[in-house]
DNA sequence: CGGTTTCGGTCTATCAAAGTCACCATGCGT
DNA sequence: ACGCATGGTGACTTTGATAGACCGAAACCG
């Protein structure tokens, strides 16, 4: 501990992260000069090379070695920053801290919130976005709302909502396409593959088909996020989960051609509360409102929203 | 991340782990007065307090947040430390690197390395001790050997062999307390308790009994090598692995009170792949020697014993 | 009670690490 | 050919980490 280079593992981090020396030095807010000794000093240090090719002019290689530290020094250098963000957010006592992954965030929370801050004014919510690579309270987050098959290990998690996914497309690749409707249409569309293995269109293949479509055509994204915004571009047809385009199948940027053909998931999302501050009064506040949340948009009732919004929505 | 104050963090890691500011010098090899002067530029950084009393001259308390933001920092620490580790030693086309648990690398792993060694000669190994507070692969380790139920999420784990627990102690304790050998005497007797859960009373009494065993009282350790340790110095009886205790019972240093009477836990070993160099030929290799040390002590066998040995034993 | 050791806090001066700046060669688009 | 991106390198500068000495307080011990 007491001879790690941080600072160093920090550049290492960014390198890996930007892709480049100079970016990284961007990124950090430094000369890249100072992004290239540090490299140089690593390597030195470690007595391993992190490059291949580190004497060339262009856009450097990582070695197997490079890639694995610098993986687990962009991690931690994540879990720190997140740290700080809780440590600072998180003193107030009204404070309640969310952490889950990109996608459910932006797409079922983020448009949710302000109907907690109209039922619960006072509670002060403040969403940590991560990969989910650590253990699930790593972050020191309040609550943590992970998504896929029930996680076994020591923590007990609550039931948040069950999950269908489908396939879905913008109307403009859908028209394009002669407006088809029959999953065997798909043999013919470009798919988008996500990393998330609930969305592979190998588990779609298996239980709806068709048994011919190759799986393996098509864009690879690292993030559903970002899978569903090239869906909405028409780059291609996701396979999406039906909790997180809600609105935009509502707003009508994204539409679902095969009408109700849809894979159910069982209860694929869940909160784990932090045992450390998870039995608060605020947080259990927001764990109820998550499954009310839930609740509301689960089994039908459009006639449940509450009265405010009406106005707006006729 | 450009803004991470690294080694204002690194010192507050340090005070965490050793429990005071001049320790923490120590530990880090730099002067108190730099850790105080750390702690306080970081307090004034996140504009939180992270203890209690720092005015006051006696050892420090710490507040809610700074529990937090130490343990995050130091587990970045520690896994930044592990994979530096690695990286150093991981760069040999020989070697495999094994993370696992302290109390499985001390009772199990170590005393058969040698066994390792004569039937491959050429691989180095190096055993990687961490508290498994990280996601499986996160320290770049070729192998992670694990205990407890089948840990389902993403990863698919290898099972490695079963386990069952059962109490023991010293001679000299087992003595000392009339020699006692129904498992009704264990309320007369002091017990030491894990953090494991596996390794609970609680579980013991709920499948064996007595029924009114007070499971909370006696010391509450945090190792299970702690544990085990304190049972060989006659401190209690523990509640202890099988697979780990061969060798102190084969010794003489603890013995099974009750004989036979054990719980069964199933497949408890499970070995977990890195799925980025675990395809490697020497880490399969590997594998197929954990398996067939777990085989050689699971189904008797105590005449596979290589020859060499037998002399000695004799 | 005084002596000793430990604790943490604080101050100043120092020195190396981290950073800036300027310049170079290279490759890639246009 | 030109502009603009990429890295690499060397000389200079600044700042942050550090050593070292000192202080007061508390615990331990005879």
């Amino acid at each position: 501990m007491r001879d790690l280079p941080l600072t160093l593992l920090r550049a290492l981090a960014a390198v890996y992260e930007t892709g480049g020396i100079r970016p990284a030095g961007r990124l950090l807010g430094i000369q890249h000069s100072v992004v290239s000794r540090a490299l140089r000093d690593l390597e030195a240090w470690l007595e391993v090379p992190l490059f291949e090719n580190r004497d060339g002019q262009r856009a450097l290689i990582f070695s197997a070695e490079g890639v694995a530290l610098s993986k687990a020094a962009l991690d931690a250098m994540k879990n720190l920053e997140a740290s700080v963000l809780v440590t600072r957010e998180g003193s107030s006592a009204n404070s309640v801290t969310i952490a889950t992954t990109p996608s459910f965030a932006m797409r079922w929370l983020l448009p949710r919130l302000p109907g907690l801050t109209e039922t619960h004014p006072k509670i002060e919510v403040s969403i940590l976005v991560d990969q989910a690579r650590k253990s699930p309270m790593a972050t020191g987050a309040d609550l943590n709302i992970r998504m896929g098959a029930q996680p076994s290990q020591d923590v007990d998690p609550i039931p948040l909502m069950d999950e269908r996914v489908f396939p879905v497309m913008s109307p403009g690749l859908w028209e394009k396409l002669g407006k088809p409707s029959e999953t065997d249409d798909l043999l013919d569309m470009p798919l988008l593959h996500d990393r998330d293995p609930s969305t592979s269109w190998g588990i779609w293949r298996k239980h709806v088909g068709p048994e011919r479509l190759d799986v393996r055509k098509g864009p690879r994204l690292t993030s559903s996020d970002l899978i569903l915004r090239a869906a909405e571009q028409g780059q291609g047809v996701a396979l999406a989960r039906g909790r997180l385009i809600e609105e935009s199948v509502a707003s009508g940027s994204l539409l679902r051609p095969f009408g109700d053909v849809e894979l159910d998931l069982g209860t694929n999302y869940w909160i784990i509360a932090n045992p450390e501050t998870g039995r608060r009064r605020v947080v259990q506040n927001v764990v109820g409102w998550l499954l009310s949340e839930a609740q509301n948009v689960c089994d039908e009732a459009p006639t449940a929203i509450s009265g405010e919004e009406q106005d707006q929505t006729a």
